[in-house]
DNA sequence: GTTGCATTTGCAACAATGTTGCAAATATAA
DNA sequence: TTATATTTGCAACATTGTTGCAAATGCAAC
Protein backbone atom coordinates (compact mmCIF):
# COMPACT_ATOMS: atom_id res chain seq x y z
CA UNK A 1 0.00 0.00 0.00
CA UNK A 2 1.68 3.29 -0.98
CA UNK A 3 -0.14 6.97 -1.60
CA UNK A 4 -0.94 6.41 -5.06
CA UNK A 5 -3.11 3.69 -4.32
CA UNK A 6 -4.69 5.53 -1.93
CA UNK A 7 -5.12 8.97 -4.40
CA UNK A 8 -6.37 6.53 -7.06
CA UNK A 9 -9.00 4.60 -4.90
CA UNK A 10 -10.20 7.99 -3.63
CA UNK A 11 -9.86 9.79 -6.92
CA UNK A 12 -7.55 12.72 -5.30
CA UNK A 13 -5.23 14.51 -7.05
CA UNK A 14 -1.72 13.54 -6.09
CA UNK A 15 -0.25 16.64 -5.16
CA UNK A 16 2.22 17.04 -3.32
CA UNK A 17 1.54 18.01 0.21
CA UNK A 18 -0.84 15.98 0.41
CA UNK A 19 1.55 13.08 -0.86
CA UNK A 20 3.99 14.31 2.10
CA UNK A 21 1.06 13.55 4.91
CA UNK A 22 -0.15 10.15 3.59
CA UNK A 23 3.63 8.87 3.20
CA UNK A 24 4.12 10.27 6.80
CA UNK A 25 0.99 8.78 8.13
CA UNK A 26 1.94 5.31 6.63
CA UNK A 27 5.80 5.39 7.03
CA UNK A 28 5.07 6.57 11.28
CA UNK A 29 2.38 3.22 11.14
CA UNK A 30 0.57 5.21 14.38
CA UNK A 31 -1.99 7.77 14.86
CA UNK A 32 -0.30 11.10 14.46
CA UNK A 33 -1.39 14.80 15.74
CA UNK A 34 -2.02 17.26 13.41
CA UNK A 35 0.70 19.80 15.10
CA UNK A 36 3.14 16.35 14.83
CA UNK A 37 2.43 16.35 11.20
CA UNK A 38 2.39 20.22 10.55
CA UNK A 39 5.48 20.50 12.26
CA UNK A 40 7.59 18.01 9.87
CA UNK A 41 5.75 19.68 6.81
CA UNK A 42 6.25 23.79 7.96
CA UNK A 43 9.40 23.83 6.19
CA UNK A 44 8.47 22.22 2.94
CA UNK A 45 5.33 23.81 2.19
CA UNK A 46 2.88 26.80 3.45
CA UNK A 47 0.98 26.67 6.40
CA UNK A 48 -2.07 27.14 4.52
CA UNK A 49 -1.15 24.71 2.14
CA UNK A 50 -0.80 22.08 5.03
CA UNK A 51 -4.01 22.99 6.32
CA UNK A 52 -5.82 23.09 3.02
CA UNK A 53 -4.68 18.93 2.06
CA UNK A 54 -4.84 18.25 5.66
CA UNK A 55 -9.12 19.29 5.65
CA UNK A 56 -9.66 17.37 2.32
CA UNK A 57 -7.57 14.23 3.27
CA UNK A 58 -10.02 14.37 6.38
CA UNK A 59 -13.15 15.48 4.56
CA UNK A 60 -12.56 12.43 1.57
CA UNK A 61 -12.24 10.34 5.08
CA UNK A 62 -8.60 9.43 4.05
CA UNK A 63 -7.94 10.07 7.83
CA UNK A 64 -9.99 10.27 10.60
CA UNK A 65 -9.39 11.44 13.30
CA UNK A 66 -9.44 9.73 16.74
CA UNK A 67 -10.24 12.62 20.15
CA UNK A 68 -7.81 12.07 22.98
CA UNK A 69 -8.46 13.77 26.41
CA UNK A 70 -6.54 17.01 26.94
CA UNK A 71 -7.10 19.07 23.03
CA UNK A 72 -5.33 16.30 21.50
CA UNK A 73 -6.62 14.97 18.31
CA UNK A 74 -4.70 12.08 16.44
CA UNK A 75 -4.97 10.51 13.21
CA UNK A 76 -5.04 7.36 11.39
CA UNK A 77 -5.22 6.54 8.03
CA UNK A 78 -8.79 4.83 6.84
CA UNK A 79 -12.17 5.84 7.91
CA UNK A 80 -13.57 4.36 11.27
CA UNK A 81 -16.57 2.05 10.72
CA UNK A 82 -19.11 1.04 12.95
CA UNK A 83 -18.04 0.71 16.68
CA UNK A 84 -14.22 1.88 17.43
CA UNK A 85 -12.26 0.68 20.31
CA UNK A 86 -8.98 3.54 20.54
CA UNK A 87 -6.46 2.58 23.18
CA UNK A 88 -4.28 5.54 24.61
CA UNK A 89 -1.30 4.53 26.15
CA UNK A 90 -0.90 6.31 29.58
CA UNK A 91 2.91 5.22 29.33
CA UNK A 92 4.11 5.92 25.51
CA UNK A 93 1.42 8.48 24.65
CA UNK A 94 0.54 6.01 21.47
CA UNK A 95 -2.44 5.97 19.94
CA UNK A 96 -3.89 2.24 18.76
CA UNK A 97 -7.34 1.51 16.89
CA UNK A 98 -8.36 -2.02 18.28
CA UNK A 99 -9.88 -4.35 15.77
CA UNK A 100 -12.58 -6.68 17.19
CA UNK A 101 -15.32 -8.50 16.03
CA UNK A 102 -16.96 -7.94 19.70
CA UNK A 103 -20.17 -5.52 19.79
CA UNK A 104 -21.04 -3.69 23.07
CA UNK A 105 -23.72 -2.66 23.99
CA UNK A 106 -24.65 0.02 26.86
CA UNK A 107 -27.68 0.91 28.96
CA UNK A 108 -29.02 4.12 28.12
CA UNK A 109 -32.20 5.40 29.28
CA UNK A 110 -35.56 5.06 28.07
CA UNK A 111 -36.22 6.02 24.64
CA UNK A 112 -32.56 6.64 23.68
CA UNK A 113 -31.23 5.23 20.19
CA UNK A 114 -27.70 4.51 19.08
CA UNK A 115 -26.09 5.41 16.17
CA UNK A 116 -22.09 5.60 16.69
CA UNK A 117 -20.28 4.43 19.74
CA UNK A 118 -16.42 5.83 20.38
CA UNK A 119 -14.54 4.04 23.12
CA UNK A 120 -11.45 5.52 24.39
CA UNK A 121 -9.56 3.16 26.89
CA UNK A 122 -6.60 4.49 28.49
CA UNK A 123 -3.88 2.24 29.84
CA UNK A 124 -0.71 0.77 29.64
CA UNK A 125 0.07 -1.28 26.28
CA UNK A 126 2.24 -4.94 26.60
CA UNK A 127 5.17 -3.21 25.41
CA UNK A 128 5.81 -0.73 28.31
CA UNK A 129 4.57 -3.12 31.12
CA UNK A 130 6.85 -5.75 30.04
CA UNK A 131 9.85 -2.60 30.10
CA UNK A 132 8.69 -1.95 33.32
CA UNK A 133 8.71 -5.46 34.89
CA UNK B 1 -26.57 23.46 45.51
CA UNK B 2 -25.18 26.90 44.59
CA UNK B 3 -22.36 28.36 43.13
CA UNK B 4 -20.79 29.32 47.16
CA UNK B 5 -21.21 25.83 48.35
CA UNK B 6 -18.95 25.25 45.22
CA UNK B 7 -16.47 27.39 46.69
CA UNK B 8 -16.27 26.45 50.04
CA UNK B 9 -16.45 22.54 49.04
CA UNK B 10 -13.18 22.80 46.66
CA UNK B 11 -11.53 26.08 49.15
CA UNK B 12 -11.15 28.27 46.20
CA UNK B 13 -11.67 32.16 46.33
CA UNK B 14 -15.41 32.88 45.21
CA UNK B 15 -14.61 35.53 42.50
CA UNK B 16 -16.62 37.18 40.14
CA UNK B 17 -15.65 35.57 36.96
CA UNK B 18 -15.51 32.45 38.58
CA UNK B 19 -18.77 32.82 40.12
CA UNK B 20 -20.13 34.13 36.87
CA UNK B 21 -18.90 30.55 35.28
CA UNK B 22 -20.05 28.25 38.24
CA UNK B 23 -23.64 30.66 38.10
CA UNK B 24 -23.80 29.66 34.18
CA UNK B 25 -23.41 25.94 34.27
CA UNK B 26 -25.87 25.52 37.14
CA UNK B 27 -28.59 27.66 35.00
CA UNK B 28 -27.55 25.51 32.13
CA UNK B 29 -28.01 22.10 33.77
CA UNK B 30 -26.06 20.82 30.30
CA UNK B 31 -22.83 20.42 29.61
CA UNK B 32 -21.49 23.62 27.83
CA UNK B 33 -18.19 24.20 25.59
CA UNK B 34 -15.81 26.53 26.68
CA UNK B 35 -16.64 28.86 23.66
CA UNK B 36 -20.95 28.49 24.48
CA UNK B 37 -19.37 29.81 28.14
CA UNK B 38 -16.84 32.57 27.16
CA UNK B 39 -19.14 34.09 24.43
CA UNK B 40 -21.54 34.97 27.05
CA UNK B 41 -19.13 36.30 29.54
CA UNK B 42 -16.92 38.09 26.89
CA UNK B 43 -19.02 41.42 27.57
CA UNK B 44 -18.54 41.18 31.19
CA UNK B 45 -14.82 40.25 31.47
CA UNK B 46 -11.72 39.65 29.70
CA UNK B 47 -10.37 37.74 27.81
CA UNK B 48 -7.47 36.78 29.81
CA UNK B 49 -9.25 36.64 32.86
CA UNK B 50 -11.92 33.88 31.99
CA UNK B 51 -9.07 31.96 30.25
CA UNK B 52 -7.50 32.32 34.16
CA UNK B 53 -10.49 31.39 35.83
CA UNK B 54 -11.64 28.62 33.32
CA UNK B 55 -8.58 26.81 33.75
CA UNK B 56 -8.37 27.18 37.57
CA UNK B 57 -11.87 25.63 38.15
CA UNK B 58 -10.59 22.03 35.93
CA UNK B 59 -7.39 22.45 37.75
CA UNK B 60 -10.24 22.08 40.97
CA UNK B 61 -11.64 19.28 39.19
CA UNK B 62 -14.76 21.79 39.93
CA UNK B 63 -15.98 21.10 36.00
CA UNK B 64 -14.47 18.40 33.90
CA UNK B 65 -14.40 17.70 30.51
CA UNK B 66 -16.31 15.94 27.89
CA UNK B 67 -14.08 15.46 24.97
CA UNK B 68 -16.54 14.88 21.94
CA UNK B 69 -15.95 15.13 17.87
CA UNK B 70 -14.86 17.65 15.75
CA UNK B 71 -12.50 19.36 18.42
CA UNK B 72 -15.91 20.37 20.33
CA UNK B 73 -15.37 20.34 24.12
CA UNK B 74 -17.87 20.37 26.68
CA UNK B 75 -17.34 20.68 30.12
CA UNK B 76 -19.56 19.39 32.99
CA UNK B 77 -19.75 20.07 36.82
CA UNK B 78 -18.33 18.05 38.88
CA UNK B 79 -15.86 15.57 38.13
CA UNK B 80 -15.41 12.17 36.69
CA UNK B 81 -15.52 8.84 38.65
CA UNK B 82 -14.75 5.39 37.20
CA UNK B 83 -16.08 4.32 34.07
CA UNK B 84 -17.97 7.54 32.73
CA UNK B 85 -20.77 7.43 29.98
CA UNK B 86 -21.50 10.46 27.57
CA UNK B 87 -24.44 10.62 25.60
CA UNK B 88 -24.28 12.95 22.69
CA UNK B 89 -27.62 13.47 20.67
CA UNK B 90 -26.98 13.90 16.86
CA UNK B 91 -30.77 16.33 16.82
CA UNK B 92 -30.44 18.85 19.53
CA UNK B 93 -26.44 18.28 20.13
CA UNK B 94 -26.63 18.24 23.60
CA UNK B 95 -24.32 15.97 25.63
CA UNK B 96 -25.35 14.04 28.73
CA UNK B 97 -23.12 12.48 31.44
CA UNK B 98 -25.12 9.03 31.84
CA UNK B 99 -25.04 7.62 35.51
CA UNK B 100 -24.47 3.78 35.95
CA UNK B 101 -23.42 1.27 37.59
CA UNK B 102 -22.71 -1.32 35.34
CA UNK B 103 -19.39 -1.88 34.71
CA UNK B 104 -18.33 -2.65 30.95
CA UNK B 105 -15.22 -4.76 29.44
CA UNK B 106 -13.52 -4.67 26.52
CA UNK B 107 -11.77 -7.18 24.49
CA UNK B 108 -7.55 -5.96 23.96
CA UNK B 109 -4.43 -6.94 23.04
CA UNK B 110 -2.73 -9.80 25.64
CA UNK B 111 -0.91 -7.81 28.21
CA UNK B 112 -2.63 -4.41 27.89
CA UNK B 113 -4.10 -3.09 30.94
CA UNK B 114 -6.61 -0.82 31.49
CA UNK B 115 -6.63 2.36 33.95
CA UNK B 116 -9.88 4.55 32.25
CA UNK B 117 -12.41 4.34 29.86
CA UNK B 118 -14.35 6.61 28.20
CA UNK B 119 -17.42 5.95 26.64
CA UNK B 120 -19.23 8.77 24.24
CA UNK B 121 -22.76 7.26 22.52
CA UNK B 122 -24.27 8.88 19.91
CA UNK B 123 -27.02 8.78 18.90
CA UNK B 124 -31.21 9.96 19.62
CA UNK B 125 -32.32 11.02 22.94
CA UNK B 126 -36.09 10.25 24.02
CA UNK B 127 -36.97 13.86 23.58
CA UNK B 128 -35.89 14.23 20.07
CA UNK B 129 -37.15 10.66 19.18
CA UNK B 130 -40.61 11.60 20.72
CA UNK B 131 -40.56 15.04 18.72
CA UNK B 132 -39.88 13.39 15.15
CA UNK B 133 -42.55 10.93 15.44
C1' DG C 1 -16.24 47.33 60.10
C1' DT C 2 -11.24 47.89 59.19
C1' DT C 3 -6.79 46.27 58.05
C1' DG C 4 -3.31 43.44 55.77
C1' DC C 5 -1.96 40.21 52.45
C1' DA C 6 -2.22 36.93 48.98
C1' DT C 7 -4.71 36.26 44.95
C1' DT C 8 -7.10 37.78 41.01
C1' DT C 9 -8.22 41.13 37.51
C1' DG C 10 -7.69 44.08 33.39
C1' DC C 11 -4.73 46.03 30.22
C1' DA C 12 -1.16 46.26 26.79
C1' DA C 13 1.83 43.96 24.10
C1' DC C 14 2.86 39.99 21.98
C1' DA C 15 2.92 35.17 19.97
C1' DA C 16 0.70 31.64 17.73
C1' DT C 17 -2.81 29.89 14.92
C1' DG C 18 -5.93 29.80 11.40
C1' DT C 19 -8.45 32.17 7.19
C1' DT C 20 -9.25 34.65 2.72
C1' DG C 21 -8.42 36.46 -1.99
C1' DC C 22 -5.72 36.14 -5.74
C1' DA C 23 -2.13 35.25 -9.18
C1' DA C 24 1.13 31.69 -10.43
C1' DA C 25 2.12 26.82 -10.55
C1' DT C 26 0.68 22.09 -11.04
C1' DA C 27 -1.90 17.65 -11.95
C1' DT C 28 -4.50 15.15 -14.96
C1' DA C 29 -7.25 13.95 -18.87
C1' DA C 30 -7.95 14.67 -23.70
C1' DT D 1 1.43 18.81 -25.71
C1' DT D 2 -2.33 21.37 -24.56
C1' DA D 3 -6.40 22.86 -22.01
C1' DT D 4 -8.64 23.28 -17.73
C1' DA D 5 -9.78 22.76 -13.18
C1' DT D 6 -7.48 22.47 -8.98
C1' DT D 7 -3.92 23.50 -5.84
C1' DT D 8 -0.18 26.30 -4.14
C1' DG D 9 2.23 30.21 -1.93
C1' DC D 10 2.01 34.74 -0.49
C1' DA D 11 0.31 38.79 1.80
C1' DA D 12 -2.83 40.60 4.70
C1' DC D 13 -5.85 39.87 8.16
C1' DA D 14 -8.74 37.83 12.01
C1' DT D 15 -8.90 35.11 15.90
C1' DT D 16 -7.16 32.95 19.83
C1' DG D 17 -4.37 32.41 23.57
C1' DT D 18 -0.21 34.05 26.66
C1' DT D 19 2.77 37.02 29.68
C1' DG D 20 4.18 40.77 32.85
C1' DC D 21 2.65 44.07 35.76
C1' DA D 22 0.02 47.50 38.40
C1' DA D 23 -4.49 48.08 40.37
C1' DA D 24 -8.46 45.87 42.37
C1' DT D 25 -10.60 42.35 45.04
C1' DG D 26 -11.61 38.50 48.36
C1' DC D 27 -11.09 36.92 52.71
C1' DA D 28 -9.36 36.09 57.23
C1' DA D 29 -7.75 38.15 61.46
C1' DC D 30 -8.44 41.70 64.33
Amino acid sequence: MNSSDIFKAFKLKKTTCRKAIIDMMLKEQKPLSEHEIKNQLMNEFDRTTFYRSFKTLEQYKVIHKIVLDKQEVKYALGHRQGQHVHFFCNSCQNVQCIETTQSYSFVLPKGYTVDETEILIKGICNQCRLVAL
